[in-house]
DNA sequence: AATGGCAAATGGTCTGGCCAAAATGCGCGG
DNA sequence: CCGCGCATTTTGGCCAGACCATTTGCCATT
């Protein structure tokens, strides 16, 4: 039975939302359907009631319950999806779902700001340099077994992928984002993890040579032995100086860095 | 007259990008005009050819030009807004504008993220106790005169709208934004002022004694004089103070703070 | 000169349709 | 009986055309 009702978009108003500033920039003027669709299904995955994982309703159904129309629920799904909250697949059984919690967004976001403001390696790496060594202290300091154990793990993977010629960069990122883990504070966490991304697609033009990974996970077996001896200041200084060998290394190998205009 | 075209979307086809993973998660499989769009501007914009405040073409036009349909191109506007490059307005002499570096983006989703990970109140004052020392002395280290000026200039306001007992938080934040600048590193200047513009979201529910204000701005004076006499590890040691010192104030005020399921 | 209203440009939404991808079922041939 | 491929179905992607809402500027009326 198709509801009678003519009017639109009364769904939503009850306090015409003005949502200023919020210090995010973010200021909404004349309202859009579609925000006010991807602010509630926002507010439904942030309070949990929609699971990672879990299926939305096709945009055809959902635009007829909320009687709004297709292209507007379309809108509010696809600008999740930009945000990283959602992915999106065709085809039979498709549809929208939640994605489960990923940074990468915030890494995309950044890097975006970083290529706009013209970010040298230099600042990259001095932002490292700042943060990651005080993770790795905190890491000493708040390893559980387990992920003591998840880092060993990884460090014979890397090793293996050494032996065998494979590319090790990808097992080099994770054995940091492991650390990162080990410190148990999220928002270091993530910025880390974006800086130190953003770091392995500056390099990833340029060829390793088999010493210098094997030097890397040299340094890596350091810094987990420091971390499992609880040894903070061992730790943090492991840390400082495995970045500042690869930033001396990186301007030995400058010339192939890619340009960026 | 309804153009002929039979064909679509062959204006984008040289070596069909894959695009793979780039580590920031972002995996696209099958492509959409949208997106294809979207990721020209994006180039475009990052390359200078679009310059901030230049008006992109109307969603008709540029339409009409790629041979695309309306939608296509909206969503590719939209997309580019959601994620900070574009903002858009409607009416006449309105459409999509390019936005100014900004690095809201960034903070809005560092904040969706911290808000699935339910992120403590503690963990911030944490990030920023690891951040915000160090940017201090790169900051008594970097600043040029017309950097400390501008500082002078902020508490000179901060001081006047505290006598006039206006909101001085909006001063206070952007103190601490001068500050960020000053160290010269764009990567730690736009982390520092996504933490800090959470903490200040995350305070707004409560008010702020008459006596806590002025003391902060003190505390930004002292900061300033350090900065201004270059002595580094007096700025970076004040910083941590301070920041201490807003925690321990922030304990005792638990009670006000709105939860967060 | 001030003001009110009209016209134009532009994004926002809706309708209704077709295409393309993906999963599933069905039937035919081996 | 076991695939293998084709048709079907569901769902997003795209398109065309229309109308609405907002904003701006201009112009006529007062």
């Amino acid at each position: 039975m198709p509801r009678t009702h003519q009017r639109r978009l009364r769904w939503l108003a009850p306090a015409a939302r003005h949502r200023g500033e919020s210090s995010t920039g973010k200021v909404e003027s004349a309202y859009r359907i579609s925000d006010g669709i991807a602010e509630r299904i926002e507010d439904a995955i942030s309070d949990g009631i929609l699971a990672p994982g879990s299926r939305l309703l096709s945009e055809r159904e959902l635009a007829q319950r909320l009687n709004a129309s297709r292209e507007s629920v379309r809108e509010a799904y696809r600008s999740l999806e930009v945000v990283g909250l959602l992915v999106i697949r065709r085809g039979k059984d498709g549809g929208a779902f939640v994605r489960d919690i990923d940074h990468g967004a915030v890494t995309r976001s950044l890097s975006l700001m970083l290529r706009l403001g013209k970010t040298s390696h230099r600042e990259l790496t001095e932002a490292r340099l700042l943060i990651e060594p005080p993770i790795a202290r905190l890491a000493a300091q708040r390893a559980t077994q387990s992920d003591i154990e998840a880092m060993e793990a990884q460090i014979e993977g890397q090793m293996n992928a050494i032996r065998g010629n494979a590319d090790s960069r990808k097992y080099d990122l994770q054995f940091h984002r492991i650390m990162g883990e080990c410190a148990k504070n999220l928002p270091l966490n993530i910025l880390m993890n974006s800086l130190t991304d953003l770091m392995v697609e500056a390099l990833s033009s340029i060829t390793i040579s088999k010493e210098m990974r094997s030097h890397g996970v040299e340094f890596h077996r350091l810094v987990l032995d420091a971390i499992r001896r609880k040894d903070q200041d061992k730790a943090f200084k492991l840390m400082q100086q495995h970045i500042l060998e690869s930033q001396k290394w990186v301007n030995k190998n400058r010339s192939k860095l890619r340009s960026r205009k």
